[in-house]
RNA sequence: GCCGGGAUGGCGGAACUGGUAGACGCACGGGACUCAAAAUCCCGCGCCAGCAAUGGUGUGGGGGUUCGAUUCCCCCUCCCGGCACCA
């Protein structure tokens, strides 16, 4: 952290977080987005507080072009983290306003870096990025954040308006909320000048207006923007269509996908008939020459805030001095330790009441100073402890040498929701690492398996006041009438209701978790692991219910029993196994095994764990024992291994096949036990199963044409309708159509 | 709303490159064993009609491409994950 603050990738500004005016604390999202009550009747507010940032944006570049160097990477987690990064091409475009009465700076407050510095001039310029310059003459009006100092100046002679602000101040600053919210906005009275024609542009402000993305405001153009189309339908502002679509006929009446295709410029005056990319670039060029505007690359992805007003995460090692400003605790006073005995009561951050705490002295001028006490988000943490793994025992340093030895992770695993946030700042914190020289990697993982979500009921209760409780599903009993259709819900405790949220990811706070224990408990970890690798792929979602456990208990036991018959046969001398048995059942074996080859590669679990069923199916109708059973039931046990350790170990060395079955080789395929003689055929009339036939497995086409030709039910179902066309697909099937 | 993923029997799921939909299990029904039960073993099991042979129908809904579509294309519905302070 210090050696970043050193470097300008870490800084201190201003963040909007949602904030609860009743108990005057930060507002976890939860808490705004469950509005179940954690803190009943509060209106959730927005609010400017300090924060400290990592500047992630300044690597955009890099994590965005790096994703093609990770092919062991799930494609959809990329396409994630790239929409998440958001790169788009657009220009960056003035509208040049001129203040109709005398104000001094206080009115425009200042807008930080790369914003319109309005100031003190009577001129201003307003700021817009666009990605569709080419549409730029049908802006018909300007929107502008209810933060934007604009805003604020047209507000001062408007109360309605500062009204208006007032209410976009309020609620929540979630993505998900103001993407969904109704779009209202408000004219201002205020005109800006359109940049290339000149025209008059009345200043809205809109709800929908992100401050904090690009410049805060944005140009209306409603004949090519659905978001503009509607905000105009509303408000019955002009709609100026000025790109043509292959000749289709524009309307306004309703919003259609394609008014947002590019096209060729109409309407637009010296840019008419030009393509996109020509508009572009002779927008952008007029522009430049004017001053007010240019090509820019504008990214979606924002800086880190990583203060938190949390206990439980790393302090942030700063010392407040009236004197000195903020002042970093210098290395030799690191770390700095958290209070143990702290009260979590859920009303702001605790740290922030512990005088022992937040009292300190300047590290610079030793004058009494108060110490920082947000704390760093977990995340943070979560981005490089696997780079401790690697040398742990370091107690000097951050990490040593032995992270190159070790890093990347070879294979890392973890949850779909991590997609974007965990697996992005991990990414963004080992390229920062690398750049301060801490190791020499430029991506922390090397393979990625996401697992899928595995799911359960969500009860719970909600009292006329205070928290709403989560009940655990095995805690509660579900009532079903005699169609098996559910009735109530109760809590199995006082028999009283429960009420169902729905299905959601397992997590502590809605406690629906399963705790494995009590399997493992009941059917031991064998049991425990096979079901539930039978129950679903890894990368997909997961309905929690174990009613299947049952199913691959008695599959072990079978194996169990099975290996104490084999054993008892090989003793006994064996009996004569028939030729025909023994063939099919290497047949399947083998066949099973090339399938099972194929599962574990791409991670498909359950299909190896219903192979190794297929398998014990497969030797257990051959009652009998020779070498080539020996080595059937070898392979069996061999890729259980994987799946159930301790059975497969403890077996592989009773029957005496080695100590160790995981140091075994990895059976191979025996292509001699898959050839057949005899191959059996699908037979279709019209693409409909009509059948089936017996063929040599070296029967040519016209043989085949035949044999099909003279079948029975084929026959029957061509019903002498003249045959068009025999499709002969060689080792799966003929199809004749009529 | 945006981004990503998904939907197949009563249930979990299978079908690798467009080629027998429902593998392998669970549940259920029938039978064997047992005084009885449990455990175990055998048989059946998408839906509709039929004693059966068999026929029709069927992979969320609608359309398309194809000799043939769970698989490819277009549109729609619903569900799950993420949306930057749950971590």
């Amino acid at each position: 952290f210090l050696r970043m603050l050193e470097k300008g990738l870490v800084y201190k500004k201003t963040g909007t977080v949602n904030w609860d005016p009743v108990d005057q604390t930060v507002l976890a999202n939860e808490q705004v987005i469950d509005g179940r009550g954690w803190r009943t009747g509060a209106l959730v507010e927005k609010r400017e507080i300090p924060m400290y940032y990592m500047a992630i944006t300044q690597y955009a570049d890099e994590l965005l072009a790096a994703l093609d160097t990770l092919p062991g990477w799930p494609e959809r987690v990329k396409t994630m983290q790239a929409n998440w990064i958001g790169k788009s091409t657009g220009v960056r475009l003035a509208f040049p306003y001129r203040l109709t009465d005398k104000v001094n700076s206080s009115h425009l407050p200042s807008q930080g870096e790369g914003r319109d510095g309005g100031g003190v001039s009577t001129t201003g310029l307003l700021w817009a990025f666009t990605t569709r310059p080419d549409t730029i003459m049908g802006v018909t009006f300007c929107a502008v954040a209810a933060e934007h100092p604009l805003a604020a100046y047209a507000a001062k002679k408007n109360p309605a308006l500062a009204a208006f602000i007032d209410e976009c101040k309020r609620g929540s600053v979630i993505e998900a909320d103001l993407a969904t919210m109704e779009k209202k906005g408000l004219a201002t009275g205020f005109f800006v000048e359109h940049p290339l024609s000149g025209e008059k542009i009345e200043v809205w402000v809109g709800n929908y207006v992100l401050w904090g993305y690009g410049d805060g405001a944005v140009m209306g153009v409603p004949a090519h923007d659905e978001r503009d189309f509607a905000f105009a339908k509303k408000y019955h502002l002009d709609i100026k269509p000025v790109i043509d679509v292959d000749n289709k006929t524009y309307s306004t009446d309703a919003w259609q996908a394609w008014y947002a295709e590019h096209g060729r410029c109409v309407n637009s005056g010296n840019y008419d008939g030009l393509d996109y990319r020509a508009a572009v670039n002779a927008i952008a060029a007029d522009l430049a020459g004017k001053g007010l505007g240019e090509k820019q690359i504008m990214w979606r992805l924002r800086d880190w805030g990583i203060s938190r007003q949390r206990y439980w995460g790393t302090p942030i090692p700063i010392v407040h001095c009236a004197k000195c400003g903020d002042v970093p605790v210098p290395d030799d006073q690191l770390p700095v330790v958290l209070p143990e005995d702290c009260v979590l009561d859920g009303s702001g951050n605790p740290l922030a009441k512990r005088a022992d705490f937040v009292n300190c002295s300047c590290p610079k001028c030793g004058q009494p100073a108060k110490r920082e006490t947000d704390t760093m988000d977990t995340f943070v943490d979560s981005s490089w402890y696997y780079t401790r793994f690697a040398c742990a025992d370091q107690t000097a340093a951050m990490v040593d040498e032995r992270v190159n030895y070790w890093l990347p992770v070879d294979q890392y695993i973890g949850g779909i929701e991590h997609a974007i946030l965990h697996l992005l700042y991990s990414r963004f914190w080992t390229k920062v690492m690398r750049d301060l020289g801490l190791v020499k990697l430029d991506e922390p993982f090397a393979r990625l398996l996401t697992q899928g979500m595995v799911l359960n009921e969500i009860f719970f209760r909600k009292p006329d006041a205070g928290r709403v409780t989560y009940y655990n599903p095995a805690e509660i009993e579900i009532g079903l009438d005699a169609n098996g259709k559910r009735t109530d819900t109760t809590l199995k405790a006082d028999g009283q209701p429960v009420q169902s949220d729905g299905i959601g990811t397992m997590s502590k706070s809605k406690n629906n978790g399963v705790d494995p224990q009590s399997l493992i408990e009941e059917y031991g970890a064998d049991t425990a692991r096979l079901f539930m690798m039978f129950a679903s792929a890894p990368e997909d979602t997961l309905l929690w219910n174990d009613a299947g456990v049952e199913g691959a208990s008695r599959f072990l036991k079978r194996l169990w029993s099975y290996c104490e018959k084999f054993d008892g046969r090989r003793r006994d001398g064996g009996a004569k196994i028939a030729p025909e048995l023994k063939k099919a059942a290497l047949f399947e074996v083998h066949s099973v095994l090339k399938q099972a080859n194929h599962d574990f590669e791409r991670h498909q679990f359950n299909t190896v764990a219903s192979a190794a069923m297929k398998m014990l199916n497969a030797l257990d109708r051959v009652d009998g024992v020779d070498a080539d059973m020996e080595e059937c039931l070898g392979i069996l046990l061999r890729i259980l291994a994987p799946l159930t350790p301790h059975i497969a170990h403890q077996l592989w060395r009773d029957l005496g096949y080695g100590e160790d079955v995981l140091a075994a080789a990895w059976p191979a395929v025996d292509e001699t036990a898959l050839v057949q003689d005899e191959i059996e055929l699908v037979l279709q009339v019209n693409g409909k199963l009509r059948g089936n036939m017996r063929v040599a497995k070296d029967a040519d086409r016209a043989q085949i044409e035949q044999l099909a030709m003279q079948n029975v039910n084929v026959q029957k179902h061509i019903g002498g309708q003249p045959v068009k066309k025999v499709v002969v697909v060689p080792g799966r099937l003929v199809n004749v159509v009529v």
